[in-house]
This record gives structure tokens, sequence and C-alpha cells, in this order.
DNA sequence: ACCTGAACACCGTTCAAGT
DNA sequence: ACCTGAACACCGTTCAAGT
């Protein structure tokens, strides 16, 4: 039930016009949202939203402000219940990576893209960005000094291993895995399964006999 | 100098769409470009494209044809002069893949994104995406038989590796890589480095010492 | 302080009319 | 056969005017 034939005028617009953009953005699937057709759903009119935002990019980058949160939560959430090896850390991180990815898949490609709003100019973006970077940089560390990880820079094998996980999530978000094969439904678990067969080849002990007990004492040179 | 007053009114447009189309998205580095702007520059009116294209998205499936072809021919001529072994050429392959996308950015995005053309509508734009693809499919399963790279299924090796160099040049194509702390004049090594990191640390028979030499000699049933 | 609604300069697309 | 240019229904953004 509306509030009668003046339903708006006042209200918390800012934030409303945040949430009617994630729901319109996920519903035409667009990466570019019309300001016009979000005010229209609100039923308040075309120019209002530039009392709140100067620009279209800007609501964006507010919408992006809160995906990002939502990413971070969602992956700090899997790691809470995930084992303490850091490899399986690693491969909980890139699964819950994944599965928000395709749960929500115009978020993410907006998360993605700092093409589409100024990634700079959020403080709380890059907050939320960097502490999803900072987990996987340190879990990265953490292996390559236990030595389940090989030895080398922890911050290009950290890197490899983030674009292993983003590229496969985009694939499906671009439409590519009919291509390869992936039939939509499983999508998710093939796609993990991709990510843990690269893991799983890095993994430096076989740990099948418990004879070598590999380096771990043996950095480097 | 233009041709009197006169300079357009025939000629081969179609093709002169498809260039300038190219032309424009290259110089703005929008994923959506201006048909009225690409007939403003080729000196027609708006309403001529629409003679050669039912629609925007036509337009860009035809680009998307020629840029199909181009990655192609590029991946085609790096594996040309590359070595005869399995691993090297996947190397190859990932480099070559990711110099073109950090050269031709927009039109990466372009091939990458099923969702702003209709891929299934062309049997070039399949033709060239498939032949890339069976190369690396190929080349895996060579990896695999020599046993180079681990045993499994041969499909989901590819797609992860195909996944790890999408993933890595995605990331400096959407601005990414300074968050991860890779400076934008040295990109390009950066990301083949980070690649080759991957696919060595994949690699069965470690070479170094003769003592252990596991597996390798343990194919499959 | 916040919102409206007309206005401006753009779009993609259509289509009668021209050559 | 190909192209023009007006027309339509949209945009993002601005801004005087309203509450």
């Amino acid at each position: 039930m509306k509030t009668a034939t003046r339903p708006y005028h006042h209200g918390h617009l800012r934030q409303a016009l945040i949430d009617m953009a994630v729901t319109v953005a996920e519903e035409t699937g667009k990466d570019l949202i019309s300001v016009r057709e979000v005010a229209r759903r609100l039923g308040v009119s075309s120019g209002a939203p530039f009392r709140h935002f100067p620009d279209r990019a800007s609501l964006m980058t507010a919408v992006a402000e809160e995906a990002t949160l939502r990413l971070r939560i969602h992956v700090e959430g899997a790691l809470r219940k995930a084992p303490a090896a850091p490899l399986e850390r690693l491969k909980t991180l890139g699964h819950a990576f994944i599965r928000w990815a395709l749960q929500h898949p115009t978020q993410f490609r907006l998360v993605s893209s700092r093409r589409l709003f100024d990634f700079d100019s959020s403080p709380s973006l890059q907050l939320h960005f960097s502490s999803v970077r900072d987990t996987t940089l340190a879990l990265v560390d953490q292996a390559v000094r236990q030595g389940t990880l090989p030895a080398g820079c922890v911050n290009e094998l950290a890197l490899a291993l983030r674009a292993l996980a983003y590229g496969l999530a985009r694939m499906q978000v671009d439409g590519q895995l009919p291509q390869w094969q992936v039939p939509m439904a499983q999508a998710e678990q093939h796609l993990c399964r991709a990510l843990d067969r690269i893991v799983d080849g890095l993994a430096q002990p076989p740990e099948r006999t418990p004879v070598a007990r590999i380096s771990a004492s043996r950095p480097r040179p």
C-alpha cells in the first residue's frame, strides 16, 4: 500500500536509488542502467537522482561500494567455516568468489570493471577490495612458507591464482562456457573443480606417503 | 582533402562502417559505440548504417568476427615461431593471447563478452573461436599424454589454463592491475610471468634433482 | 532541503522520399 | 539499390520554479 496520491516527495531517496539500481541491473542484465528508469520505478522525477549523485557514474560507484562489501562478507563467511590448512582456505576463497559471481553476475561485472565507475574516489570500495586481496596474499604467503606451494614471488603467485578464479567466473558471466562444453546447470561445480585442479597440481608434497615430508625447511638458496 | 561537395553517396559502406566502428571503439574505449557517430564520421546520414545492418548488435557482430579472426591470426603467427614442446607452445599461446588483449583492449572486451552481440548467429565467429580453443585443447592433450602435465580431464585442465590467461588479460583490461602492485609499463611481462609460474608449477618432472623422480611413469591404467 | 518538470543535446531505429 | 532527413521514443543532465 502506497501512501495516498503523494507517495514520495521525501524519504531516504539516496539509498532507495542504490537499491533500485541493483534491482534494475540484475533484472535487465545490462552493465549500464538507465537512471531515468530507476527514478521512474521509484515514482520520482527524472531530475531527482541528480540531487543525490552528480552523475550516473557516481550512482554506479555507490552501487559498487555495496556490492564489493557484500562480496567481501560472502567470502569471509565462507572462510569462517573452512579448515585451517592454507591451501584448503585458498580453494574455499576461490569457490566463494566464483559462487558469488555466478549468483550476482551483473554486480560482479560492475565491481570487476574499474571502467564503469571511479574506483579511486571511494575509500570504502578500496577498503573492501583490499581486504579480500590481502586475505589471498596472506594465504599464499602461508602456503609458500610451509612449503605447500612452490617458492617464489608471493605477489605474482597470488595474482595468478586470483586471475584464475576471476577468469573462470568471467567466462561464465560473459557467456563463454557453452563453447567449452560446460553445461549451464553445473557451471559452478565445473569451475570449482577446474580451480582445484590447478591448486592441487601446484601443491608441493603429494602427501601420499608420510615418508618424505619435503622442504618446509628448504626455502631457497 | 575530401572529394568536393558530394564525397560519399556510394561505395563499400558496409566495410567502412565495420572499420570505423573499430576505430571509434578503440578511440573512446567504450564498449557500446554510437552508430550515429560512426555514420557521422563517414559522412553519411544517421539512417544509412541500417541499410547494411538491422541493428547495432549486428554491426558489433561483424566487428567481433573480424576481431576474432585477427586474434586467431596473431596467435597462430606466434605459434609458428615457437618450439615444439607442448608446454612451451602452451605458454607461447598464452603470451600471444595476453599481448593481443593488451594491444586491442576494446576489441578484446568485445570478443570476450558474448553479451554484446549474437555469437550463435555467426559461423565465422564460431570457426575462429573454435580454432584457438582446439589448438589449446590439442596442446594440453599432448602434454598430458607425454606426462608433462598431470593426468586428468583434458577439457577441464584446458579450461582452467584458458581461464588463467583470460583472467590475467582481463584484470589489466578492466583496470585492476594497479591494485595488485603491477606497474602499467611492464604489465605484459608481469602477466606472462604469472602465467609461466602456474604452467611451470604444474609441470610434472621437476628435472632438478634426479633423486625422487616422482610419478611420470604412472600415466594411466 | 528536497523535488518537479520543462528544456537541451544526444541516442537507436524507422520510413517515406529522393537519386 | 542505396542514401537522405525528418520523425519517434528514448537517454543523461541542467535548472528555474515549486513545496
